[in-house]
RNA sequence: GGAUGGAUUCCCGAGUGGCCAAAGGGGGCAGACUGUAAAUCUGUUGGCGACGCCUUCGAAGGUUCGAAUCCUUCUCCAUCCA
């Protein structure tokens, strides 16, 4: 028998966190945010991080547990996930994955195997190295020599990609043209429902800029300073954070605060264009478009929980 | 009123007789993605019954086999002189 499990997922500043407690209410469910920023802890304002008297009593999991220096990725995700769900379950709720990381969510949804891999830090750097020094073309033949397939299917310049295809096939020996198809094939041991929430482009743009605007109201500038003063630095991956990197920009100087916030918009839009493609890949999706509910919550939960209700998932 | 510089495709901006539907950048749109994913990368961007045709480079005329590019007039903008 498969377990219940509920995906509420859309661009980034849809509405996901206002609904996700209405729906988590509704059925009786935790929250596991599936979110690569809102993990760090001392960044609330940037990554638009629920607050504690929102959440109105629904357990949340996987917000505040790391600081900023720390590494965070999709395996240690996979891995937290998965703990947090079989907690959730013993309690008898559903678990409710919120958030905008569609890397995060199929990971956990189908279970992918990352296969566990020691890392080798000085192997990266060699590549990274031929990258710099020879070119990414280079790198590119290596990797077509011991994986003609993946070779064919990463654009040379996707140095990222290549090298971590090359890295694949050092520690494993195998081609992970051959793993990924592999693990395409992998059905879900879940019995889930997958909400997308969208809306109008043109809207969506817009609530972005207006958020970027609170945000710096509500003391991005201040929240980013103090994460500087902490010793936080621009290469840790949490200050790669929307928002986060723009505003370390500023602050070194090396751009005003007009340009930083433009980029934080602009980036953020690009972001969220980013996320649909995903979403649009995935199967077995149910989108839920803002406007054919009139932008009311409860005429999108009462569809929700029709949905639940259809797919035997809740009650 | 006079002088000079400018007006280019959604925006910025190159182009100064044919190789120009027009470089480059931005923005938009589309896509990829299996251990950094709020990352990284790719394609496309005047219209169409598309190896061809049609409409575009402030406006109208003109020169030329041929004009975004040369000439004339006009309109608007910028700076300077009165």
């Amino acid at each position: 028998m498969k377990k219940p499990l509920i995906i509420l997922t859309g661009p980034t500043a849809v509405g996901k966190t206002e609904l996700s407690i209405a729906l988590a209410q509704m059925v009786n469910g935790a929250v596991v945010s599936a979110d690569s920023m809102q993990v760090y802890r001392h960044m609330d304002i940037g990554s638009a991080k629920i607050k504690k008297e929102e959440m109105q009593k629904v357990p949340h999991y996987l917000i505040d547990i790391l600081e900023p220096d720390e590494e965070f990725h999709v395996v240690r995700f996979q891995e937290y996930a998965k703990e947090c769900m079989e907690r959730i379950y013993t309690e008898g709720q559903i678990p409710i994955v919120v958030g905008g990381t569609g890397f995060y969510i199929q990971a956990l949804l189908y279970g992918i195997d990352f296969t566990e891999q020691k890392e080798d830090r000085d192997y990266r750097s060699k590549l990274e190295e031929i990258a710099r020094n020879e070119g990414p073309k280079m790198l590119h033949s290596m990797l077509a020599e011991v994986d003609r397939q993946s070779a064919e299917a990463i654009h040379e310049n996707n140095i990222k990609r290549v090298i971590r295809a090359l890295e694949f096939h050092h520690l494993s020996g195998q081609k992970i043209s051959e793993h990924n198809e592999q693990e395409r094939k992998r059905e879900s041991p879940y019995n889930f429902a997958y909400f997308v929430l969208n809306d109008d482009r043109d809207r969506l743009y817009e609530r972005i800029n207006q958020r970027v605007e609170q945000m710096l109201r509500e003391g991005l500038v201040e929240e980013v300073q103090k994460l500087k003063e902490m010793g936080y630095v621009k290469t840790m991956v949490s200050m790669q954070g929307l928002g986060y990197k723009e505003i370390l920009d500023y602050l070194e100087g090396s751009c005003t605060l007009e340009e930083a916030v433009y980029r934080i918009k602009r980036d953020t839009r690009h972001f969220a264009k980013r996320q649909l493609t995903w979403f649009r890949r995935e199967r077995q999706v149910t989108w839920i478009s803002k406007p054919d509910f009139d932008y009311n919550n409860e005429k999108i939960s009462a569809y929700m929980k029709k949905e639940l209700e259809r797919k035997k998932i809740y009650p």
